[in-house]
DNA sequence: AAATATTTTTAGGCTGACCTAAAAATTATA
DNA sequence: TATAATTTTTAGGTCAGCCTAAAAATATTT
């Protein structure tokens, strides 16, 4: 059993390592935690006496098999709750990610299954994020921002980062949600803004928006 | 802001308080909490300093009328999420009461207000508790549990005690819920058994059982 | 009103999650 | 390859929430 606080390093520590692909580094764990390095390594030693994650000193730490299926879960409950909030309750997708972060910690099999049951057995977020199943499953779809394409490109929006509420409400005004079409007319070279038409509207987007705007390789 | 432990002990205090009409002693709340009394000594003495009990040496704690308001709050959250999980989710009444402990910590004076309304403002709980409005008023029926009546008595059930889930199973079965049709036909004096009509159907049931039956006075 | 029993508080310690400052290991640079 | 810069760990301390054992206050008996 994990704390509150040892699930949020956790899941962390996942998202560094991209979906365990990597291994974490000390400072950057102690960054994204928002506490200082001394404090993660302390936190470090713990995880590892639990086995989910592996720790080499000074070489940075990499999620088991076990710590990976634990994150994945707590990242289900995350994006299970988040759709909701939106779906249920009518909250708009740039004030649920707080919220979230308290709901995923709820312990509960039976709550998020009969969750999932009522929401219809969603494949993603209201982000386009993909909800791990009750196994621990979960599709990955490969993306990229659309500030890595070039002129020309058609496609649907999958997904947006959901880091920034700000950028969200932003994302939101200029219809920029998963599902929606997408062109690239055109790209300028020197700060890479595009312009780009978004369910058939034409917008300029600063490279700091197109960053955040995905779709399926 | 009261952690997660002062809302417990503030919640644990109010109840035993009976509704904030009575003080409370140490030992009282060291076997509520299932501690024990030097730490609740402790936490007493931090409760004081957040101003939302009152409280005299060796005398026993009073709640303060902020800390009143602020564990009808958590009671709100409380029966609202155990309504949730019963109408919307389908969670049995047994089995509600385990999760709205955790649940009731959740932060979010929008959450709240938007579930409340997504429930259709109920105005009691799957247990026929009343839930505490936004303002922390509490509309407060004088009850009695039918143990207490005579022969003859004829009424609505209004409530019953949701302490233990296998008693809960049990009322379920006998169809012994909040707005069910009930007439005492038969009291025997010895062990204060009674023969009842719930719902048109004839039963036997024990004080153990009737104590936890409520009607509205 | 003493003596005894009970309740409550104080004293001192532990653990989890944090911190700062100093030491150790690694990496980069001259 | 020695020196400097950076990263990470260790050492030692704080605070919340708990504990046991002892002391103090209150309540009950005789
Ligand atoms: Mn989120
Ligand atoms: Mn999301
Ligand atoms: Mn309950
Ligand atoms: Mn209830």
């Amino acid at each position: 059993m994990l704390s509150l606080t040892e699930e949020n390093y956790l899941k962390a520590i996942y998202h560094l390592s991209d979906d365990g692909s990597k291994s974490v580094l000390t400072n950057d764990l102690a960054a994204a935690m928002n506490t200082k390095a001394a404090s993660v390594t302390d936190m470090i030693k713990k995880l590892s006496a639990k086995t989910v994650i592996s720790y080499e000193k000074y070489y940075g730490v990499n999620v088991t098999s076990k710590g990976k299926n634990e994150a994945l879960m707590v990242i289900r409950k995350h994006r299970l709750w988040e759709t909701f909030l939106v779906e249920k309750l009518g909250f708009s997708w740039d004030e649920v990610h707080e919220v979230a972060e308290q709901l995923e910690h709820i312990n509960s099999t039976r709550l998020i299954e009969k969750l999932d049951e009522f929401l219809g057995f969603p494949k993603v977020d209201p982000h386009g994020d993909p909800i791990p199943d009750n196994k621990g499953k979960l599709k990955i779809m490969p993306m990229v921002a659309i500030d890595q394409l070039n002129i020309g490109y058609q496609g649907k929006i999958a997904a947006v980062k959901d880091s920034d509420s700000q950028l969200l409400k932003y994302l939101d005004k200029i219809g920029a949600k998963p599902g929606t079409k997408l062109k690239i007319l055109n790209k300028e070279a020197y700060d890479e803004s595009m312009e780009v038409l978004i369910n058939d509207h034409r917008i300029f987007i600063s490279k700091e928006v197109s960053q955040n705007i995905l779709v399926v390789e």
